[in-house]
DNA sequence: ACTAACGTCTAA
DNA sequence: TTAGACGTTAGT
């Protein structure tokens, strides 16, 4: 199943590494953990906000001035108005399609929200945004790009070499928007941090000399790109209240865990083993890396320290930019994470006011008095936003890879406990659900209808959601893209013998909990362990808590087949997933609430292949119609007045009380119907057989396998129906108390003429052959 | 001149 | 807070 860590929106798609033009010419690769990753274009908004609280603004006087714009509506028009205030030095220009990255080499989906604007399919244009599927990665300057100060486009096709390239592109700064070749700079106290995440992006020498924040440029997503943590799930508000009491327990248990020795599971395959192996090795390199960085002592170190630097800031710019500022405010002792706020102390000094000109110190002192009061709010989110990664992964980690049925044993016994001592910590850390209900509510059985039905114990009903307090956003981007690297690069310049293709081979026989380990390993394995391909079907059954984390990890890998069944998602999560999962095919409702389930009525469900909503409280007659029917939200212009289940293929409706009411509908809104269970259907008599069957209808050529098993009102007579049948192959009357052994016997021998067919098992009737 | 869609604002 | 709207820019 799906371990937490790849599900992390901010880790998922790619670890920022930053390239730091060091005087050497080389170039530096740091991978960055997951947990301190930044996400991609977009996740700039934070940042962004935040360093607006640096700026100073011009008032709008002076802008309309400074543009020599007139006053009234031309002034006041958005995009005006912004380019003129947003920057005391250049406006910035407007991104445009790289062309070449995976997003733009899609055609559009025609099914996500933005498609379905589109006046090609049939929307009102209203929108103007690029389909979902095909939101560029690397959006490019635009051709007409020029330097600001030679007047001349970027010449990097014209040289050889790294640094001489380096020098005749156009960079445009993320925090002036000035657009410049590096070369024609002047000012070179200080070094530019290139943004590696953003072709042309940096953060020229002039606003990183001057201490200014940095901002990772921002590219507004539109609506399908929204902030996973406003979304209901957060747990922040709960983590807050009890913050104290869990940092206690952690402190201790952390104290435990260190003299632990990390155990391996004796089984292990060997292939397995090999990949463990170099999972290991790189770790240990990064870690050494990272503790280089923490002592500087020459000055490419201390470079190479800026630019991780920047990394973490990316992420926790909030918390952190009050760390600069108050370079003697050590983050909290207890803080979860020790590898963090390591890191954060040591970005501090570098970067704090002990680097300000005195006279930025002076011009910030008003403002920095206001955030003094605000520190401890800081060290909190801080803390927060740690704890609900941490929690999150793990959670996610713990749910899904023990499976239920299978798992007694603690977690703490768990032989998965291979890797690092980080994930082991957490995993141990965290071994509880996320609201502190003991585990072993997860290893609750299935509640499997031949022994037990009706008596399945449902997730407790989804807690509201805190709102959070002011949280790091986790920007929902694309789905996964495979990258463009092929080969692996080594340290020493040259690339690893295998090729991509190989280690996906490789990839593809590791568990996802084993692929999210891998991705905290380097830049490159973490793209390709996020491969869209590796995460075909995501597992998160039974998860008691989903969170913004998780959902916006789904969306970044795309299933096909998605498992949220025994869960306790809410409507809105789950109408914001399907929303954007243009691709997905199956989902597993199973057990959920009908309140989440009705998210399925929308016009933006995509069009399912398979679907279970078995065991779904309140789902009755009344909720398969809304289900069925067309949905009635289409905007002007886009009426579809055909099924959002039109092509489904298996259904799965055991334990509901549904009557004809609802197969008739299933009859006109299915034509692809195969696989129908309708086990424990109580109301489900001959006559619904009579239906599914009778003449004209779809389902009685497209019906493959039916499943009526624990259905007390079906009786001999529905055997006489499946004659008509041309298709079937399996049909299961087990447990029908009204069903005799002799007339399936009977059923069997008539059949015989056309089709063979077997009993496998008492009343279990299945085609031979 | 046209289409696509970026980046921002604003009503709900 | 966010989905939707839209002015404007980039490319053809």
């Amino acid at each position: 199943m799906v371990d937490a860590a790849a599900l992390l929106p901010l880790c998922a798609g790619s670890v920022r590494s930053q390239l730091s033009s060091s005087s050497s010419g080389a170039v530096s690769v740091c991978s960055v953990p997951p947990l301190l990753c930044q996400a991609g274009p977009g996740a700039g908004d934070m940042a962004l906000s935040l360093s607006n609280d640096d700026e100073e603004y011009d008032s709008e006087q002076d802008q309309n001035k400074a543009v020599g714009r007139p006053k009234g509506k031309i002034a006041t028009s958005p995009a005006v108005k912004l380019s003129a205030n947003r920057t005391s030095s250049g406006a910035r220009r407007r991104r445009t399609r790289c062309r070449k990255c995976e997003a733009c080499l899609r055609t559009e989906c025609g099914e996500c929200h933005f498609c379905k604007d589109m006046k090609k399919f049939g929307g009102p244009g209203r929108m103007k945004q690029s389909c979902i599927m095909r939101q560029c990665i690397a959006p490019v300057l635009p051709h007409t790009a020029v330097c600001l100060v030679c007047g001349e486009a970027g010449k990097e096709d014209c040289v050889e070499g790294q640094e001489a390239k380096f020098n005749v592109m156009l960079m445009e700064c993320s925090i002036c928007n000035e657009i410049i070749h590096p070369g024609c700079l002047k000012i070179k106290e200080s070094d530019g941090v290139v943004n590696d995440e953003l072709p042309n992006c940096w953060e020229c020498p002039k606003c990183n000399h001057a201490g200014k924040t940095g901002k990772v440029y921002k590219q507004k997503r539109g609506p399908g790109f929204k902030y996973a943590s406003n979304l209901p799930g957060s747990l922040l508000k709960e983590q807050k209240i009890n913050r104290d009491n869990k940092e206690l327990t952690e402190v201790v248990k952390r104290k435990v865990e260190r003299e632990e020795i990390p155990r391996q599971n004796p089984d292990e395959q060997p292939k397995k083993k090999l990949v463990e192996d170099m999972v290991k090795k790189k770790l240990d390199e990064c870690h050494r890396k990272k503790r280089a960085l923490e002592k500087p002592s020459d000055p490419l170190m201390r470079k190479r320290r800026k630019s991780w630097k920047t990394d973490e800031r990316a992420l926790m710019a909030k918390t952190l930019r009050r760390i600069k500022q108050e370079p003697d405010d050590d983050m909290p002792e207890l803080a979860p994470k020790p590898k963090e706020s390591d890191q954060s102390r040591s970005s501090s000094p570098t970067a704090g006011p002990s680097t300000e000109s005195s006279d930025l110190k002076e011009k910030k002192k008003f403002r920095r008095k206001k955030k003094v009061v605000n520190k401890e709010l800081s060290k909190e989110l801080s803390k927060e936003l740690n704890q609900e990664i941490q929690k999150t992964e793990s959670s996610l980690a713990n749910e899904n890879h023990h499976p239920v049925k299978s798992e007694p044993e603690s977690d703490e016994d768990s032989p998965r406990r291979f890797m690092n001592n980080h994930s082991g910590d957490r995993m141990h850390r965290f071994s509880k659900g996320l609201n502190g209900t003991p585990k072993e509510f997860r290893h609750q059985t299935y509640p499997s209808p031949r022994t037990t039905p009706r008596v399945s114990s449902r997730p407790p009903p989804s807690l509201s959601p805190p709102k959070c307090v002011q949280m790091e956003r986790h920007v929902i981007r694309p789905p996964p893209i495979s990258p463009p690297p092929d080969s692996l690069p080594l340290e020493n310049g040259v690339s690893h013998v295998m090729q991509m293709e190989v280690w996906m081979t490789i990839f593809s026989y590791l568990s996802h909990r084993d692929l999210c380990i891998c991705m905290r390993v380097c830049k490159t394995w973490n793209r390709w362990c996020c491969d869209k391909r590796l995460w075909e079907r995501i597992d998160l059954n039974r998860c008691k808590s989903i969170t913004p984390l998780m959902l916006s990890g789904i969306i970044r890998r795309q299933p096909i087949s998605l498992d949220l069944s025994w869960t306790n998602i809410s409507k809105k999560q789950l109408s914001w997933l399907i929303n954007r999962l243009p691709a997905l095919r199956d989902l597993n409702l199973s057990g959920c609430s009908w309140i989440a389930v009705s998210a399925l009525c929308s016009s933006s469900c995509p069009l399912l292949r398979s679907l279970n909503v078995q065991w779904v409280e309140g789902l009755k007659d009344a909720q398969m119609r809304d289900l069925l029917s067309p949905p009635t939200d289409n905007r002007p212009g886009q009426i579809d007045n055909r099924s959002k289940l039109r092509n489904i293929v298996d259904l799965r409706l055991a334990g509901l009380d549904i009557t004809d009411a609802s197969l008739r509908l299933m009859i006109r809104h299915m034509p692809l119907l195969a696989k129908l269970d309708l086990s424990y259907c109580n109301h489900v008599t001959d006559q619904s057989i009579n239906l599914l069957t009778a003449v004209g209808t779809t389902t009685r050529d497209s019906l493959i396998e039916i499943n009526l098993s624990d259905c007390n009102n079906v009786t001999d007579q529905c055997l006489t129906y499946f004659k008509r049948c041309a298709n079937i192959c399996l049909i299961d009357l087990r447990f029908c108390k009204q069903v005799t052994k002799e007339s399936c016997e009977r059923f069997i021998a008539e059949m015989s003429v056309i089709l063979q067919f077997g009993q496998t098992e008492e009343k279990l009737l299945q085609r031979i052959s």
